[in-house]
DNA sequence: ATAGGCTCTCCAGTAACTGGAAGGTCAAGG
DNA sequence: CCTTGACCTTCCAGTTACTGGAGAGCCTAT
């Protein structure tokens, strides 16, 4: 399979997928005799998985880490499950943060009219140094 | 007052500062002879003004437009209200789209026993396509 | 005079692509 | 057989908002 039928059954863009490549992080299962990469079921498996991670916010490291278990039959689902905590621990994390923003972001847009008045309370707000 | 000693009042790294004098966001008052820039307490107010804005997560082209609010004093409050909402929004988005990556990583976290069996739902459920 | 702590400029690298240019390949149609 | 158009290739540059480092100049104190 050519790199744009890969690439749709993965739901990524070519780019992406070439990118994917030079990275090597997914490697085209071969090459066409005038250079064209070729895509086997195998490989596209892979992008998939890839983007699915990528999806829920993994680095690229964390996807080639990722990967690694992915393809290792071996590995315990111990290993795969303390990357996924961590990650969700992240995501907890980056929540509150936006919850802080969101409300103090609200509390100044409340805080001003809105009118044709130059005053303004979120420009004062971003003005103190706090 | 010398770089080291406004980016410390601005609670800025250095770097940062020099790095807003070259892509114009904040000027310094004027240079010492020697080529050494220096800001005056307005420069340092913009500054933070900007590190405020830029903790917003309003980006540099954003915090631009709002520095240009910021010292046009007969600019309407208006015009900020309809950007800062903007951005509430942008936030608001945020939090939904992680809140359902948390909801769905955390699924499959619960789902996976995290033994040193090689079986893990957290791995198939990236395998699939969705 | 020299040591240290500033400061300067410029260059490169980060993350993860994305866009574009210049050129090769391939199947179909005339 | 030739051309057209859709593909494919590589390589280079740009994106965001810095950050690190090299090499060199400046300034103050001892």
């Amino acid at each position: 399979m050519k790199i744009s039928h890969a690439a749709e059954r993965a739901g990524l863009p070519v780019k992406t997928v070439r990118y994917y490549a030079d990275i090597g992080l997914v490697a085209p299962t071969d090459r066409s005799a005038s250079g064209y990469r070729s895509y086997n079921q195998d490989a596209i498996q892979k992008l998939i998985f890839i983007r699915r991670a990528r999806a829920f916010g993994f680095s690229i490291a964390k996807c080639r880490e990722l990967l690694g278990l992915y393809v290792d039959d071996s590995r315990s689902s111990a290993d795969v499950k303390e990357i996924a905590k961590r990650r969700l621990a992240e995501i907890e994390e980056k929540q509150k943060e936006l919850q802080y923003l969101h409300d103090e972001l609200a509390h100044l847009i409340t805080a001003c009219r809105g009118d044709d008045r130059p005053d303004c309370p979120i420009i004062s707000g971003l003005a103190q140094p706090a």
